[in-house]
DNA sequence: ATGTGCATGTAACTTGTTACATGATTCA
DNA sequence: TGAATCATGTAACAAGTTACATGCACAT
């Protein structure tokens, strides 16, 4: 079991899907955490059903193609479970920005900025983006039903997850901005 | 060029190192946003000489392994110029306790609080890590030299990064605690 | 004509990890 | 006696990406 089995398998928990809805889930909301193309999730449903944690059921369709429905099985939702609350491997970062801010000083800061004030953009178009579907999310929650026992419960902590993230990292851009914007001034004062 | 051809690069263009020294520094305070295990740092070097972008000097020494020390060519500072204030195409994030967090409405609450608090002791553990290598660094700069053209600008923003990271981090993880518990002391009361 | 959505798969490749391989010195 | 540090490399493997492959329906 990779991590990619067990996000396929949390996917299946909530309803049953074909592959190509779960590559669409993996770009969309999944996709803030952990991404798969269906190149790796069509063999990895696969292996899922050889191993008993899924089951598929073909659905034959007029004007399309035909789909495989895959549905979470009792042994596959019980490894889901045991793998939600067990413990997680620290698992380091990998990001490229760091990295060239970590090389800044050899870089020209009229440039730098420029790329520091895009990376910033960009992270608040995308804290926009999770605050409004935050909102969405909150509109149709329906306050009969426990929210920590539904799927619901998941997108909302997720959610928040993302936009305390970009928020983070589109002040850290600004931060980083105005360090470099520190540096030119005195450069100008001074020369 | 891969970004581990960077990162080494720009290692490098601090001062020449040996492999073994570079894979120590991919590991503390480069590890922080990008990893490589040796194994992959000797090829890599391999192939940055090969292209022209490093030459290496071999040190012969007693009662210890001879070493390559490796330092960076023109062409290699070149290419780390142009690509640090280069574009960056948005990498995704990969991280398993999110998707857990996701899956998280099919856990047991009680065992959900004691993950989420024991992902918040670690990261307010890095967080203090890089609270006191921050100051180190602050204490160690030299108010004659411009901040910005020297690599401890580079320390000096990781660093910022990193303290916003795991803070922010912690802090969500204690925020999902509390989520959680709401759902416990409801349940508490009702049933 | 061109692109997008639906729908499923395989093959080749890249990146990075784990394990294999060696060997002296120093510290607990 | 065992582990850690110094020092460099290779081989096998796992995970994930890109490209290849097909084909109809519908919209612009």
């Amino acid at each position: 079991m990779i991590t990619l089995s067990y996000a396929l398998l949390g996917l299946l928990a909530v309803q049953p899907f074909s592959g190509y809805d779960l590559a669409r889930l993996m770009k969309k909301p999944v996709g803030l955490f952990w991404q798969a193309r269906h190149s790796q999730i069509y063999p990895e449903l696969a292996r899922l059903e050889a191993g008993g944690f899924v089951t598929h059921e073909t659905i034959a369709q007029e004007d399309r193609p035909d789909k495989k429905i895959y549905k979470i099985s009792e042994s596959g939702l019980s490894v889901l479970r045991r793998w939600v609350s067990g413990p997680v491997e620290p698992a380091p970062m990998r990001d490229e920005l760091i990295l060239k801010a970590f090389c800044l000083w050899l870089a020209d800061p009229a440039q730098a900025i420029a790329l520091f004030q895009a990376e910033e953009q960009r992270h608040r178009e995308q804290l926009d983006q999770y605050e409004s579907n935050l909102a969405e999310g909150a509109a149709e929650i329906d306050p009969a039903v426990e929210l920590a026992g539904s799927p619901q419960f998941g997108s909302h902590l997720i959610l928040n997850w993302g936009i305390r993230y970009e928020r983070e990292y589109a002040d850290w851009c600004r931060w980083v901005v105005e360090q470099l914007e520190q540096t030119a001034g005195r450069r100008e004062i001074q020369g």
